[in-house]
DNA sequence: CAGTGGTCTAGACCACGAC
DNA sequence: TCGTGGTCTAGACCACTGT
């Protein structure tokens, strides 16, 4: 890899680097897994200062284009396998069974699903989830945490908001839901489900999500929040879920109409 | 703000001084749209060197917490307001009036939209893109790569393929689709929408993303690649598109079946 | 142990924005 | 002109990894 840099140029010398760099991983000049030259390295063969090539360095990392491991050196990333969430994973036909979403589709996948339930309690809903329940003046909702892992390695992490009236002496309110989880309850206690609403963004993870989904840098997360409306058309619950973008895509099908 | 650090913790001092800041934005301490302190000024009240500062502050910005303005100071971000996508915008009774979707949105929110048709041409198949349109031995597909605008603003990137069979000769392969865009002008050529297939992921931007959609340090994109389906169960085209995730949530309705 | 990245200092000069 | 951030240098010492 050429690291010469240009003095004469108006390009900043980090950008020089960072732009050799990058064009050197995306041709697969340096491929997936492989090293980059180490700092010091890079000091002697373009002349620059090791704060220069760290610039360069923290840029390509801020980017997602590598890993960087302490003592050892920076790699360029390895897209790890993704998971592919269809959209129709919680009809349902694939509560029957008496599994959740997550342990049925994670099962069938050969990977061993867990779920830790961090919190389940009573708490006031915030103004944006009192509006989305349809909350009047009693904003007393039933908060359920959890976070989902696969073969150990965390997946995402979801906060459900039931009001109060609907989960107060049900399962809902335990640690454990039981079989088909939240929804099932809820259709038990004859709220039938009718409809989702998915409402889908990407952000950068705070610094608690980064250490709760072990996050490298330079991975953004996408966040859904749904809201499950029953046949009368009232919301009996929110989920806002925060997932590694680099380990999900999400699959909807749209009619055409 | 307190912006003391202790020598004797372990947490490095650019992390200390990034987690004041971080809980002084996230506590309203110091507003969205409000200054933080100048690096000199941080510098003299920590007793830090100035790298020391800005690494704390760089952290900020890759977390996209702050913006900052050379030769003016470092303010907290304002969250934009974003532009909520139903996923019913492809239905074809959106299309009836002769607009293309974002067109249609954009007047009917009394924002200018504006349309840059920035290619089009025939091209080869990437392997991913021929596999979505279940191309066989000829790959060759006609390529639309275009930007959207809103009141001169950038909102998204998106490149449509269509098998070169099906937009030889018609007004798909030129500058300008004609009243409801490529959608209206396949249906013409007899194939009927059947179904979309929407997947969404996450991801940072290249450099050349950042540029086109003119973002900010800290934000990432959401890409969304959509299969349009006619009734023969035939993929007639894909359109991958790049988002600001700061200015985009995506809305889809499932039924719970 | 040698080699890697992580943190930090104390300067220098440049470019941009507001007054 | 002055205060802001942007870039760069030339060191120092620490922490982690592998031999």
């Amino acid at each position: 890899m050429l690291l010469t840099i240009d003095p004469t140029s108006d390009r900043p010398a980090y950008r020089q680097l960072a732009d050799r760099m990058r064009t050197a991983i995306a041709s697969g000049d340096v491929a997936p897994g492989e090293q980059l030259p180490s700092e010091r390295v890079i000091m002697d063969e373009s002349g620059s200062a090791r704060g220069t090539v760290r610039q360069a360095i923290a840029l390509l990392k801020a980017e997602g284009l590598i890993e960087i491991e302490h003592g050892r050196g920076a790699f360029v990333r390895r897209r790890p396998p993704v998971r592919r969430v269809a959209s129709d994973r919680f009809a349902r036909r694939h509560r029957q069974a008496g599994k959740a979403a997550f342990e049925a589709e994670m099962t069938a996948e050969g990977r061993a699903p867990e779920v830790e339930v961090l919190e389940v309690g009573p708490h006031e809903a915030d103004e944006e989830t009192a509006s989305r329940l349809q909350l009047g003046r009693d904003r007393k909702v039933l908060v359920r945490r959890r976070r989902y892992l696969a073969d150990g390695q965390p997946m995402e992490l979801a906060t459900s908001f039931v009001p109060w009236k609907l989960a107060r002496g049900t399962a809902i309110a335990e640690m454990n839901t039981g079989p088909g989880g939240i929804y099932a309850r809820l259709e038990e206690a004859g709220h039938e489900l009718d409809r989702f609403v998915e409402e889908v963004s990407g952000r950068m993870p705070s610094p608690e999500e980064t250490r709760a989904l072990r996050l490298s840098a330079g991975v953004p997360v996408i966040t859904v929040v749904r809201t499950a409306f029953d046949t009368d058309g009232q919301a009996v619950e929110v989920c806002d879920t925060v997932m590694a973008a680099d380990r999900y895509v999400l699959s909807y099908v749209l009619p055409a109409r």
